[in-house]
DNA sequence: TTTTTAGTTCATAAAATTATGAACTTAGTG
DNA sequence: CACTAAGTTCATAATTTTATGAACTAAAAA
C-alpha cells in the first residue's frame, strides 16, 4: 500500500476565520480576494512557508486563482519566495520585513495627492481667496506630515537601538 | 423672448484635465468614478458651491448617478450642503476642514489592522519564535507611530498659532 | 524518451459594480 | 388645486472584476 505523502495544510476554526478577517481587512484596503486570503494564510499558518499546491489547497481555490494571486503580491512585493535544490517548487512567505517601504510607499501615495493640490491651487479662480487659503492650509499641512513621518521612522530605529 | 437664465458652469480644458486626474487618483484610493470626479469639480470649480444640477450637468451623467454620488460623498463626510431661504435647491461643497477628522480616521483604520496582527500573534504556533518576533515588531512600530502622529497634529497646531 | 511535477495562459463563466432612464415622491408656487 | 422643481428609487443595462477549468509549457525524474 502506498501513502501519499503530501503533508496537508490543516487549519483550526480559529485560523480560518481569523484569515478571513484579515482576508476582509485587506479587502477594504482596496486588495482583491484571493490575494487578500492568501496573506492571511501566510499570517495564520503554523508553516510560515508555504507551496503554490499547500496555497491551493488550504483555500479552497482553483490553480489559476493562486497563480494570479501569488503574482500579483509577488509584484507588490507583500510576498516572496525562496527555493530548496532538488525541490522545484517554491517556498511563498510573507515579506513582513518590507512593512517600512511599504510605509514609504503610502506617503509617497498621499504626497501625490498632494501635488494635485498644488496644480487646484494654480487653475483656481483668484475671485475665493479663502476657500483657496483653507486649500493652502491643507497643502501646508500634508507638506507638514510628509516632512516629519520619516523623521518617526529614524526615532523609532534610534530606541530600538537604545533597548532591543 | 424668453432666456433660460441658469447660469451653466463652463469649464475650461484645464480644469477638464485635472477633474480626471483627481478623479483617478481617488479612484485609486477606491472611489468609485462618479463620486471620485465630483470631488475633483468642487475641488476646480471657480463656484466652491454647487447645485445638484450644476453637477450632473458639469459632469454629463444622469440624474440618479449624481444623487447616489452625493449621497455617498455626504454619508462619507466628504461634502455637505447650504440652503438658501426661497431656493429649495441644495448648494454642494467640499468639507476641507475635515482633512483633519479624515486623518484620524486613517490612522484609525491602520490601527483595526493592528488588532488584528495581535490577534495573529495569539493564534500563532509557538514553533516559530523568530517569524513571530518579526511580526511583534511591527505591531510595536505601528503601535509606536498611532502614539506619535496625534502628537504631530498638535505640534502643527502649535506652530501655527506660533506665526500664522 | 516518456512521464510527472510545477506552474502559466487563455477563453469563458459567474458575480459584483456602476450607470442609466423612466417613474415616482415631496414640498413649495402660482 | 394643479403645477413645477428638486431629488429619489428602482428595474435594467453596461461594464468591470474575479474565478474557473482545460489546455499548454518547461524542467526534472524515471
Amino acid at each position: 500500500m502506498i501513502f501519499n505523502c503530501k503533508p496537508k495544510i490543516v487549519l483550526t476554526e480559529k485560523q480560518k476565520a481569523l484569515i478571513e478577517k484579515i482576508g476582509i481587512s485587506f479587502e477594504n484596503e482596496g486588495s482583491q480576494p484571493v490575494p487578500a486570503r492568501i496573506l492571511g494564510l501566510l499570517y495564520v499558518s503554523d508553516k510560515p512557508e508555504l507551496t503554490f499546491d499547500e496555497i491551493t489547497e488550504a483555500l479552497q481555490i482553483s490553480k489559476s486563482a493562486t497563480s494570479n494571486g501569488i503574482n500579483l503580491l509577488l509584484q507588490m512585493q507583500r510576498i516572496e519566495y525562496t527555493t530548496f535544490s532538488g525541490d522545484r517548487r517554491r517556498y511563498f512567505r510573507l515579506k513582513v520585513s518590507n512593512w517600512r517601504d511599504e510605509f514609504r510607499t503610502k506617503i509617497d501615495t498621499m504626497a501625490g495627492f498632494n501635488v494635485l493640490l498644488r496644480e487646484v491651487l494654480e487653475v483656481r479662480t483668484k475671485e475665493t481667496p479663502a476657500y483657496n487659503a483653507s486649500i493652502k492650509e491643507l497643502v501646508d499641512f500634508l507638506d507638514y506630515v510628509f516632512q516629519n513621518l520619516p523623521l518617526l521612522l529614524q526615532k523609532w530605529d534610534q530606541e530600538k537601538k537604545d533597548r532591543p
